[in-house]
Order: C-alpha cells, then sequence, then structure tokens
DNA sequence: TGATTTATGGACGCGAGAGTCCACTTTATT
DNA sequence: AATAAAGTGGACTCTCGCGTCCATAAATCA
C-alpha cells in the first residue's frame, strides 16, 4: 500500500486559516476564495478537499481563534491589593480589544453573526464572557479577603470592564482612529482602577 | 409647460429610505436593491433616478439616522443632585444601544467602515461621542456646583457610559440574547449611579 | 387635447465569486 | 519500478446582483 490515507500536510492546513485569517479579516467575508489559496500559496481546490466549503473554513478559522482569545487574560492574585492586579488587566485587556487585528476579527464575527449564529456565540463566551467571569473570580477572592467590599462580583466585573473599554471599541470598529498612545492606555487604566477601588470600598 | 421639473414625490423618497434601512439593516449590505425597491412599493429604475447608486442609497440613509441618533440623550439638570440624572441618562442609553434595531444599523456602519470611512467617523460623532459629550458638560456642571468631585469630566463620562454599556453592546452586536428585561436594566442603571457616586465623591 | 415629465417593470449586459472538473505532476510507500 | 494518495492550475458552469435600456403607462399643466 502506498501512502496511506491521512497522511497530510498538517501544516499547509495552517497556512491556509493563517491565509484565511488574513485575507477575510482585511477584506470581509465577500473575499474571494482565489485570494486565500494564492496567499497560502496552494491551490483553491486543495482547500476545497480539506474544508468543504467556504463557510467551513470560516468556522475552522473562527474555532481556532477562539483559543488564542481566551488565553492572556488571567488575573493573578495578590498580597499588596489589588490595584497592581487591576491596572495590570485594564491593559491587557484595551491592548486586546484595541489592536487593528482583533478589531478587524470582531467586524468579521459581527457581520457573520447572522448566518452562523454559534459560531458568534462561541466568541462572545471566549472573549467577553470569559474575561468578566475571571475578573469576577478575582474580585470576589479580594471580597472575601476583606481588601473590597463588593455584593455582586460579576456586576463589578462587568461596570471596570466597560470604564475601561469605555466607547473605545466602537471608535475602532467604525475605523475612528483615537489615537490612543501608550502613555493614554497607561493613564486610563491606571485613573479606571483608582476610582473603581474607591467606589467598592468600605 | 407642462409638470415642471422638480415637483417629484418626496414622500416617495421617503419611503425608499424607509425600506432601504429595513431591508440593509437586517440582511446586510449585500442586500439586493430588487427588495428594497419591492418594499418601498417602487420601481428600480426609480432609486436609480433618485439616489444613482447603492452607495449613494447608502450614504443618504446614514446621514438621515444620524440626526435620530443623537436626540433623546441631553442630560439635564437636577437640584437634588445627580442620581436621578444619571440613572435616567442610564437607562436611555441602554435602552439605545440594545435595541435590535440599533444593533442591526450599527453592525451595518461597521461592515461599511472600510468602504465609506467618513459615513462611519460621522456615526460614531452624532453617537457614543456626542452622548459621552453632553454627559461630561452635564458632570462638569455638577463638579462646579460642588456636588461630585471630578478633575477630568471627559474621562469620568466615558467611564460611566462604559459602566452601564459594558460587554451588552458587543453581545448584541454578535447576535447574543442576554435576555436583558426591564428590571435588569433599571437595577444596572440604579447600580452603576451609586457606585459611580461613591467614586467621584469628596 | 397635447406636450412633457416621471414612473413602471421586465429584459438584459456585465462582472465577480463559489464550487467543480480534469489532465497532469509530485510525493510517499512497498 | 509500480502504485496510489494528494496537489496543481486552469478552464468551466452556475448563480447572483448592479446598473442600464426601453417601450409603455400614469400624472401634470397649458
Amino acid at each position: 500500500m502506498p501512502r496511506v490515507a491521512g497522511q497530510i500536510d498538517l501544516a499547509k492546513s495552517e497556512a491556509i486559516l493563517d491565509a484565511a485569517g488574513e485575507i477575510l479579516a482585511s477584506r470581509g467575508l465577500g473575499a474571494p476564495m482565489e485570494e486565500i489559496a494564492r496567499l497560502a500559496g496552494v491551490s483553491k481546490q486543495t482547500i476545497y478537499n480539506r474544508f468543504g466549503s467556504k463557510a467551513e473554513l470560516v468556522r475552522a478559522l473562527v474555532e481556532r481563534r477562539v483559543d488564542e482569545i481566551t488565553a492572556p487574560l488571567d488575573v493573578q492574585g495578590t498580597t499588596d491589593g489589588p490595584e497592581a492586579a487591576l491596572t495590570g488587566f485594564a491593559k491587557v485587556m484595551m491592548m486586546a480589544v484595541l489592536t487593528p487585528r482583533s478589531a478587524a476579527f470582531m467586524r468579521l464575527y459581527m457581520q457573520g453573526a447572522v448566518e452562523m449564529p454559534d459560531l458568534a456565540q462561541a466568541v462572545f463566551e471566549a472573549g467577553p464572557k470569559s474575561s468578566r467571569a475571571r475578573l469576577a473570580i478575582f474580585l470576589e477572592r479580594e471580597a472575601a479577603e476583606g481588601r473590597l467590599e463588593i455584593d455582586d462580583p460579576a456586576l463589578a466585573a462587568e461596570f471596570f470592564a466597560g470604564m475601561v473599554v469605555g466607547s473605545h471599541q466602537t471608535a475602532i470598529l467604525l475605523g475612528v482612529d483615537l489615537g490612543l498612545l501608550e502613555a493614554d492606555i497607561d493613564h486610563i487604566a491606571k485613573e479606571a482602577t483608582r476610582r473603581f477601588i474607591k467606589a467598592y470600598s468600605g
């Protein structure tokens, strides 16, 4: 038996997904398959052999992204009060939300929300929902140890995340460049932390 | 001379724009002109006679919406502290953001952000930016009269608006139904107001 | 009534993109 | 070397939507 089935090159599938992410994020769901194939250095037929259809390709792409989204938003416990942890969380969150790249992907998800509701749902769970949940757990722990006074950790987490994100996400999704510098992000993160702690202190 | 030029039926243009809003918001920018014509009770040619192209139609549609967006978000001054005004503002803002209809429109703007950046910019100015600006003015007045202690009213306005909107907007843009009831909105508005005032009191 | 402007609606040209087909090449296995 | 899976590339079909054309039908005013 020569070249048994399943002997396919996995790196090539990765290349296809990379290319799909690049093209679809920048040009929208309407971008032609041919370009994805070209960027991936692969023939169009190969994409269809592996993914079946454009919809399935998008599905695979989103599912892969979902894993990446969740990763960096863990909140580490501290001994010297919640300031540092909250400021750090705020910065990471702003960075994650305000990148042109992640904005492009978010646009993609929203565009596909009508045709593929389950995917959009998965993105929401992996992104906003999961980050709030982690933050809520951190806040609950802080409350239990008496450093903050929080009756509803989930709502408090919503509040803090909302303060940080503000209208910046809407702006970038609308393609409006607010010209936020690293220093601005730093300032917003610190000020949000200060006010939040004031709002939730005994 | 019979039927002088300019004698065209303005109500018909309105009907076209109404139909365009309905169809485009629900089906995206890719929706066919024929459906818009059908819903408007008008021939496709008539749309082209009046608007020239699909892009121009969308432009006219957005420009008309921009006026509506700004309207209801004025914050009235009070004599008995800022609670009532802030809670009212919060409720109006949540209502405005969380309507399926306005979410559909927002998706539309974001979808068109790449091809028509100036329109998206206009939407941002008329919506998020303008509402924050009005809130900031209100906060500044409250601070001047000694009821709150606010050093940066614009940032404070961002914080409050962000607390209120939270991740709910992202959710609805992704088509995720959070099932918020009127009572929930009420509760969030009140709690956000309480915490905000606590954060910004001497 | 007759002239003129606007609207109708159906047919049509055109370009673009999804997905398929196929003859041919490359790669790996026995 | 022989065999079969996987890939290539280009041509091809099919569908769909934009925008146009045109013959005809109201509507409007002298």
